[in-house]
This record gives structure tokens, sequence and C-alpha cells, in this order.
DNA sequence: CGGTAGTGTGCGATTTACGAACAAATATCG
DNA sequence: CGATATTTGTTCGTAAATCGCACACTACCG
């Protein structure tokens, strides 16, 4: 409908961690947008303090957290589980997280970090495939059968380390796994040394809204063990939180 | 230039978590558009999944969060102070962050947290007003005088708590200290309860880029004792941090 | 010097935004 | 309870904006 403000989105957006500092022409490029259209939304960009110019190349300002912080701020999620989330994560001595699905990829929206395993750093926001993460799989396993396809497609799927399932119906059976089991369990998928189980979270009417999650460097216990060392917290912390979401 | 583009972001902006969820009028309400713009920049955002739309009121999506992280993914900063911060907060035990200035606001670009003392849960992205807080007072004292006087405005300053400076010049002189000592001290005027030191961080070139901030809770002793506890190691970060800041 | 890549600038055709008007829902009040 | 106000959502015609193309200009290289 406007066709200028979804322009706008896809220009903001095309700006990344391998592009910080994109031209007009970069931009056009990256964007499908002419020319004078991308550079007429990136001095917009630029006007409103969204984005810098220094004559030759735009860079995006901190005013553009702005807007995610306040998807952030108005879901009510992250400020009703971060203090359970803080909780869960003293006892147990281990990061903790909870996400959203947001098509293929799972957002997080509140992690209380204990010790820094994983090679990436993870905060709100960031964003991980679902298929091969414990959330991701807690999440896809929520959705009718159809539509948990067509997220995963035609595969196969990028292997992100050696043990990664990289073929979707192989990720479909662990679905149904998970949904007999209350829970699921990721075995060094999403990096090596890197283990975690989730659990789904429920709002009062009983629909799905977001996934839990610990996370752990890998040892040499079974994974069996894992579900029984975390399952009664994790648990615990998903009926406590079934009250407080909406 | 691109009116749309700008109407837009206002429309983003307009959420906040006073207001998760807003009607097409208190959209237009609070961004000053005419009812019939603020439908049409709403359902933009609805078809791009940026915004979800139940007949009546809108909410913003997960999707919104791309536009922020892909802020904070273009930023070197959080990259590279993240794993120093790490460091840092495990070394004293104390809560630190970095922040960058965005007019009168600080926004967190980082932070490594430890335990809980702040009412206010703060992430990449959380912002707090510049004057009384000891980031906002280091990235302040960075500027010319008359710029930050600019920032601060004809005054009073809202007070956070009973401490709060209120009085622009009063902050002016706070400043002047800040720069003959190289760091800042704030004693619970964000928060009863909570205190802090603040140092600048320096690229290679020698300008100012960012600030990075221990936070505790107020106890007993003087606050001169703090500068000599914690000013060690704050000034040994900022110097790593110096040569890998461009 | 010619080629390449990038930027800035008109200029029609098309699209969009504006404002008012209409329809529907909600609130107010006798 | 019913009728009138008031607010909200939607539609529509017109005026003004943008879009995409084309061309000129600069810088950089072989």
């Amino acid at each position: 409908m406007m066709g200028g403000l979804a322009k706008g989105l896809a220009v903001i957006e095309s700006f990344s961690a391998d592009r910080p500092r994109q031209s007009i022409a970069q931009v056009a490029a990256a964007t499908g947008l002419d020319r004078a259209t991308a550079r007429r939304c990136l001095l917009t960009l630029a006007q409103g303090g969204y984005a810098e110019y220094d004559g030759k190349f735009f860079t995006l300002a901190p005013r553009i957290l702005r807007l995610g912080t306040a998807c952030l701020a108005t879901m009510p999620l992250p400020r009703v589980v971060q203090p359970m989330l803080d909780d869960l994560s003293d006892r147990i001595g281990q990061s903790t997280s909870v996400s959203v699905l947001d098509g293929d990829e799972i957002v997080y929206v509140a992690r209380a970090a204990q010790l820094r395993v994983m090679s990436i750093s993870l905060m709100p926001g960031s964003r991980l495939p679902a298929y091969c993460t414990s959330m991701g799989r807690v999440l896809l396993a929520g959705l009718p059968e159809a539509e948990a396809r067509a997220i995963l497609g035609p595969g196969p799927l990028p292997a992100r380390s050696p043990r990664t399932l990289t073929d979707p119906e192989a990720v479909m059976a662990t679905l149904a796994r998970v949904r007999a089991d209350g829970h699921a369990l990721i075995d060094q998928e999403v990096e090596l040394g890197l283990r975690s189980m989730a659990v789904p979270l429920f709002n009062a009417r009983g629909a799905l809204v977001a996934a839990l999650n610990v996370g752990l460097a890998a040892g040499s216990e079974p994974m069996a063990e894992l579900a029984a060392r975390f399952g009664p917290p994790l648990r615990a912390t998903q009926a406590d939180l079934r009250a407080l979401l909406s």
C-alpha cells in the first residue's frame, strides 16, 4: 500500500554485520531498488537521524535502535519472564533464554547469561535458525505439521555442525518426539560443544507463545541425564509463567 | 524527502511500553498524522510482517527487531567490547556496560550483567537520560561546552531520585570535574541504591566513541574508595580497547 | 584517452497522500 | 430504553508527491 515505507524498511534491513557501511549503489543493488529511490530513502533516513552520511557511505545511527526496542518494550513477554529467568539461571547455574518464532528463525526476547560457552554472543533480538535449536524445535512442534514442513522447506538444511540434522523429514520426526516428551533436546547441532534443552511456554489460555531453554557445555553425561537434571526446574518455571502470560 | 518513510518510522516509534496495542486513531493522535495516513502506514507494516492486526488493534511483530539488530550488528563496537566486558565483569564481580550518546540519551550497546541491583532491566538498546548517568556525564564531557549545554536544555531536569542534579549548570560543573578526573562518579542519581563509575572509551585516533561503566549497589563506603577500587580495572580495559576501536 | 563505476539531477507517468465525506460503532443523556 | 452526539474506520476524488528512466558529471584505472 505505501511503497515508500516498505522500501525504506528494506533499505534498513540491507545493512548487516557484513555490510555496515554502504554506498547508494550498494544499497540499490542489495534491495533491488532504483538508485534514485535508494538515494531518497537513505537521505530521508539521514535527515531523521536514523543514518549518517559522510558524503560517500551511509551508516546506521543508534537512533535506529528505537525502532527495535519499541517492539521489545511493547512485548510484555520480556518484562514478565526476565526476573524468573534470572532466578532460574541462578538456581541451575546455567544460561537460560526465552525466544519466539519469526518465520524460520527464533528471536531471543530475554536471556540470563552465566558462563560463555557459545562462540557467538546472544542477546535480546539475536536470531538463530529454528530447525537446529532446542527452542526452535519446541516452537515448530507447536505448529500444524503442514506449516512446520513449509517452514523447513525442501531441504537440505545447512549443516551448522557435523551433528546438525539436515533432512527436513528427520527434523519432522524429532518434532513428534518433542510433542510426546514435552521438551526438546539438542546435542551440538547448532555448534560443537553446546547442548540445550527447551520446553514450551503456554499462556493462561493454553496457547503456545514462546520457548524457554537452558544451554550448557557438552559433557560426557548421556543426554537422558540432562533431561532428568534440568527437566524439573524448567517445568517449574514453565508452570509459574503459565498464569502470568496473556 | 520521502515523507512516507518518515511517517512510517514515526508510527513505529509511537509504540512503547505504555502503549503496546494501539488503534488507528490512537496512532494518528500520537503521531499527528491523519487517520487515513496512519491507517496506510499500519496496513503496510502489517503486510510486511512488521506488525499484526486483529481487526481492531495493531501490535508490533518480532520482525521489527530486525531493524534494530541490523544496527547493532553493523556497529563493530558491541562485538569488540563484549568479550572484554565479560572478562572485566568477572574480575570485579559487578555489572559493566558500554553505551554511546544519541541526542540527550545514552544507548546501551553491550552489557555484562552480574547481580540485579536496578529495578529496571537494562539490555543492549536500552536508553537512559545522559544528564544523570555516569556514562552520560562522560560522553557529555567529551563535547564542546556549548553542545553539552544545548543538550541539557534550560532545565530544570527531571529528578529521577532525591539525589538527582536538576540544575543544568550544576551538571555542567560536574563535567569539568569529569574532564579533570578522567572518570565520572554517580551516587544514586538515576535510582536510589545504585552507584556507578564510568570512563570514556577512545579509539586509536583519540576520538571519544563510547563510555564504559560499572554499576553497583550503594554501600556505606565513601565514593572516593569506589574510584580507588574500580578505577584501575576500568582504566586497564579502557587502554586495552583503545587500540581495538576504529 | 576510453572505459568503468559511482553520484547527482531533471522530467514525464504513475502512484501516493491529503482532506473531506460517509458508514459504523460506541458513548452520552434525557 | 431510545435518540442524539461523538468517536472511529473506511472510501473516494483531487492535488502533490514519488518512481524510474535518462543524461551529465566526477573519479579512478588500465
